[in-house]
DNA sequence: AAATCGGGGTG
DNA sequence: CACCCAGATTT
């Protein structure tokens, strides 16, 4: 695909036109946050992790209680892994939190405490890729650029590139170059979160197609009514008795005994959760891989929540 | 390129 | 039960 004569293509009316009708639905659908307005890059790193995979109505949730209970970044790197992951809770891919504190923990030895506004410095620490290294930029350092998601893709790849399902078929290097050409000079902040609201709640997955206000512009639209068929964003395996339903099981008991400052034997553990043999075998391992993420620790016939025992003193 | 990594919610 | 989600990392 030549990808100069795509950008070309796009109709410059369309652009300003794009953006003005976006910033009006923004008047009253954009979903305020309190990381969107303050350019606090810890705020914003914090928002970012939260963010991946996981849908808004949550995050704020999840984001107010990481930062009550480490308001900074030396809390945050200070604290131990199993306050960490207690903390994290219930949010769902509990290696999100292990790799946040192991960030926070890179930030204040290697940086002086401050988070890199640096793409290629951001995108080195644990748990930071192009979107979060993007989060950070915009909204703690208030730099003037787009942080591509699955939206912003749906978005962008529908209504200009004319792809019903631009996850499958739109070039991701065209999506970039698009979304920098739409991007409201100095108004990143406010943008990127209007297309992500927009994304979510009318450009969807399966398209409301009928209460969009860019129907009449978007490329795709004669597609997408003409009713075709609409493939799976991604593969979804079935999560019951799944390796990730099991990690779960075990990560919730532990958070429960951390909590209650209980002692626990690994083999009371995978005792309490199956009686099957076969199944205990298998949790077994997921016992081992979990203790080499550093998500739990494993002494003597011991195991707990963390990295290591003593959940109350500092892990450095 | 494909698989893996939670958990809550929707239909 | 299938599918979806403000992705990142490993295989």
């Amino acid at each position: 695909m030549n990808l100069q004569f795509e950008i070309e293509r796009i109709p410059k009316k369309n652009v300003g036109l794009i953006q003005k009708l976006l910033m009006e639905w923004a008047k009253d659908n954009k979903i305020p946050f309190p990381w969107q307005n303050n350019r606090n890059p810890y705020y914003a790193l914090v928002a970012g992790v939260c963010a991946q995979q996981t849908q808004m109505s949550r995050i704020l949730e999840i984001f107010n209680r990481w930062i009550d209970s480490f308001p900074t970044i030396e809390k945050g790197a200070n604290a131990s892994r199993a306050e960490i992951l207690q903390v994290w809770g219930n949010a769902g891919y509990p290696r999100r939190a292990a790799n946040l504190h192991k960030t926070l923990k890179i930030c204040v030895n290697k940086y002086d405490s401050i988070i890199p506004h640096d793409e290629d410095l951001l995108i080195q620490l644990p748990g930071v890729g192009p979107f979060t290294a993007s989060i950070i930029q915009i909204f703690g350092y208030g730099i003037d650029k787009t942080a591509i998601d699955t939206n912003i893709t749906r978005i962008y790849g529908r209504v200009i590139c004319g792809d019903p399902q631009p996850v499958h078929e739109s070039d991701p290097k065209l999506i970039q170059i698009v979304a920098a050409q739409l991007l409201p000079s100095g108004k990143a902040h406010i943008w990127n979160p209007t297309l992500m609201d927009f994304g979510a709640t009318v450009c969807t997955a399966k398209p409301k197609c009928d209460s969009c206000i860019l129907k009449k512009i978007c490329v795709a639209r004669p597609k997408l009514h003409s009713g075709i068929e609409l493939l799976p964003t991604k593969k979804t395996s079935t999560f019951m008795n799944s390796n990730r339903y099991w990690r779960g099981k075990i990560l919730k008991i532990l958070r429960e005994k951390n909590n209650n400052s209980e002692n626990f034997s690994r083999k009371n553990l995978v005792v309490s959760l199956t009686k099957d043999l076969d199944l205990q075998e298998k949790l077994q391992k997921l016992i081992d891989d979990l203790a080499k993420e550093e998500l739990i620790w494993l002494q003597e016939n011991m195991v707990g929540l963390g990295d290591s025992p003593g959940s109350n003193r500092n892990s450095n």
